[in-house]
DNA sequence: ATATTTATTTAGATTAGTCTAAATTTTATT
DNA sequence: AATAAAATTTAGACTAATCTAAATAAATAT
């Protein structure tokens, strides 16, 4: 039986590593954490002892395959959890995250599986983003996010890849959601931002940090 | 903020209290909750510090107002996810009582409410127990067990106050559910057990324990 | 290659929730 | 009313998860 915080340690591992493919460095699960290096330090040793993670001083971590069937699983929760909140209660999608944060942890395997049933059997979440089957296979194809594109591109928001309100926020005072078309009209060097044609009508500059989290298709229906 | 160990300390304190109408002592706290005596009076200095309840050295412990809404909102929660398990997600009334033991400490007033509004506005929940509205009020009749009754009384079976497992097995092996017609054959003095007549046809034996758990209404309609 | 900076770990302390054993208060019994 | 029994509290200790400060290892820059 693992901790709600056993938990969070494996999750916050598995999305730095999914974002950076290496192992994951202390320093780097402490301040995505909002605690400190020592802390962390302790808790790899513990889940180390419990054989989630294989762990070597000073040589980061990374997950074993039990830790990331445990992150996965609760991924998949997590994701499902949203999925109900946008589509029975009426949350927005920049509503559900921490209600989510909070459900994801619910031990119960047939909660799980009759909510999936109940929903429908999704395949992604409020965001765009995979949810893990039950047997933890993760059927993502190639992502591709906006800062993957040049100028003249013609490409569809499919996705984002940070659910915290404070993004998706944004994204709303943009006008920007799932299903928006993008036109590319200028890549800036020189602060990596973008100048786009929303919707081929509003014209709005679009930041690095929001192009980094944008998940977008390539569109071939060009006018 | 309130962890889930203390929400438990007060939900425990409501029951007690409600079963027994005075004060709660330590050591009834205690044995409910499967810890020991002297933990018990460590935390009941601390909720009365937080004034979530009143408490005297020796004297035992009542909810204040702020405790007692509190209870009344966890066991409102408590409610409203069992319904929600049994309505939408196909579980037994004897396999709701642990998950909702968990789902009962989410934090979200949305949730909450939006869930009550999936649900129809639901008054009891699958146990015939009283869902309490989300202004805290019980819109609780008085209540009556079997063990309230004597000998040719006719009843109907309208709720049950113990939602653990193993009592709805005994209850389902015994083939009584909600809406059985109970007609009270002998009551033996002995050992307070119950002779009954089921529906109009088999004959059980109710032992005292399950006479004292099964919430039921005088049936006007005798034959 | 050495020195400096940065990252990580160790050591020791803190808080919440629990325990056991001893002390104290209350309740019950003679 | 005095004593015995039961309930409760206090004192001191433990574990999990956290912290700060100091020590050590790794990476970087001269």
């Amino acid at each position: 039986m693992l901790s709600f915080i056993e938990e969070n340690y494996i999750k916050s591992i598995y999305k730095i590593a999914e974002a950076s493919g290496g192992p994951v460095s202390t320093n780097s699960l402490a301040e995505k954490m909002g605690i400190k290096a020592a802390t962390v330090t302790d808790m790899l040793r513990k889940l180390s002892d419990k054989s989630f993670i294989h762990y070597q001083k000073y040589q980061g971590v990374t997950l074993s395959e039990k830790g990331n069937n445990r992150a996965l699983q609760i991924i998949r929760k997590h994701r499902l959890w949203e999925m109900f909140l946008v589509q029975k209660l009426n949350f927005g999608w920049d509503e559900v995250h921490e209600v989510a944060e909070q459900l994801e942890h619910i031990q119960s395997e047939k909660l799980i599986h009759e909510l999936d049933r109940f929903l429908d059997y999704p395949t992604i979440d409020p965001h765009g983003e995979p949810i893990p089957t039950a047997s933890l296979e993760m059927n993502r194809e190639p992502v591709w996010y906006l800062f993957n594109f040049r100028k003249a591109d013609i490409l569809t928001v499919v996705g984002v890849s940070d659910d915290s309100a404070l993004f998706l926020n944004m994204l709303d005072s943009l006008a920007i959601s799932l299903g928006s078309l993008i036109e590319i009209l200028e890549c800036n060097e020189y602060d990596n931002s973008f100048l786009i044609k929303l919707n081929n009508k509003a014209t709005v500059l679009i930041s690095q940090k929001v192009a980094q989290n944008l998940i977008v298709q390539p569109n071939n229906d060009r006018k």
